[in-house]
DNA sequence: GCGACAG
DNA sequence: ATCTTGTCGC
């Protein structure tokens, strides 16, 4: 019952995976991290990833998968709808990403099972959830964080710390974050603060956004199921100069 | 009961 | 997610 159909059999999906999630560090410090997101048009998307050195945030590889949607948005099931693509992004990687930044929450969802706990249990890969907002939980009462890039909150539901609340730039609205698969709280906090040198958003998510974007305008030539444009090429678009009016948020 | 609800 | 220009600020 990997692809459910229905709402209760994804719910059914989660409650299975949800005990494989491993809430521990693994591994050396990530020399590849991968930002992964999709873009709509209708039923139409565009899924990418987006793999940055994890030392000089330079990037090493890319891919961008085109498709259809396979199942609708529904808030807690959110994972159902992007994770297909997704995988068959990473399919077509010609490199291994030790960490997936994903754009949304791990633990931080109602049945502790977000698109980064998803994504993390299928792949085996550590994964982190870096979500623009919350979706459950709050830090409100919890001590406001300070106004200084780095400073953290804890994210409780339920009585349950279930991620983090970091101010990624100073006196900026923070980003939520939470573990997603084969790490601790600690360090996916870590790794968001090295991944932010200058935005509010990490350097992954934010090259995948502007990826599966662009992935959507490049048209739709006969497309045979997930085609891939992928590779490492000399950005044609993008250069060093005129990139300062780009703004995060969704 | 009513509203809120990752992207 | 997506609809959308100019504008205020460093």
């Amino acid at each position: 019952m990997e692809q459910p159909t229905t709402v209760a059999q994804a719910i059914a999906v989660q409650e299975e995976l949800r005990g494989l999630v491993e809430c521990v560090d693994v591994g050396t410090p990530p020399q590849y991290v991968a930002g992964l997101d999709v873009a709509y048009d209708g039923d139409r998307l565009a899924a990418a990833v987006v793999v940055l050195d994890g030392a000089t945030l330079a990037e090493v590889d890319r891919v961008v998968v085109r498709g259809e949607t396979t199942f609708p948005y529904v808030p807690g099931l959110f994972a159902f709808r992007e994770v297909p693509a997704l995988l068959a992004a990473l399919e077509q990687l010609g490199t291994t990403p030790e960490l997936l930044v994903c754009d949304g929450q791990g633990l931080a969802h109602p049945r502790r099972f977000g698109l980064a706990c998803h994504l993390g249990v299928l792949t085996g890969i550590p994964a982190i959830g870096a979500a623009k907002t919350t979706f459950v939980g709050s830090h409100g009462s919890h001590g406001e964080l300070a106004r200084e890039r780095g400073a953290t909150a804890e994210l409780v539901d339920d009585g349950e710390v279930v991620g983090a609340a970091v101010r990624t730039q100073d006196g900026i609205k923070p980003i939520y974050v939470s573990v997603g698969h084969r790490v601790t709280l600690a360090t996916a906090v870590a790794h968001v603060l090295r991944l932010t040198p200058r935005y509010r958003l990490p350097e992954t998510t934010r090259r995948a956004d502007r990826a599966c974007r662009d992935g959507l305008s490049d048209g739709w030539a006969g497309w045979g199921g997930f085609l891939a444009d992928s590779g490492v090429e000399p950005s044609p678009t993008s250069s060093a100069a005129g990139e300062e009016a780009a703004e995060d948020e969704g």
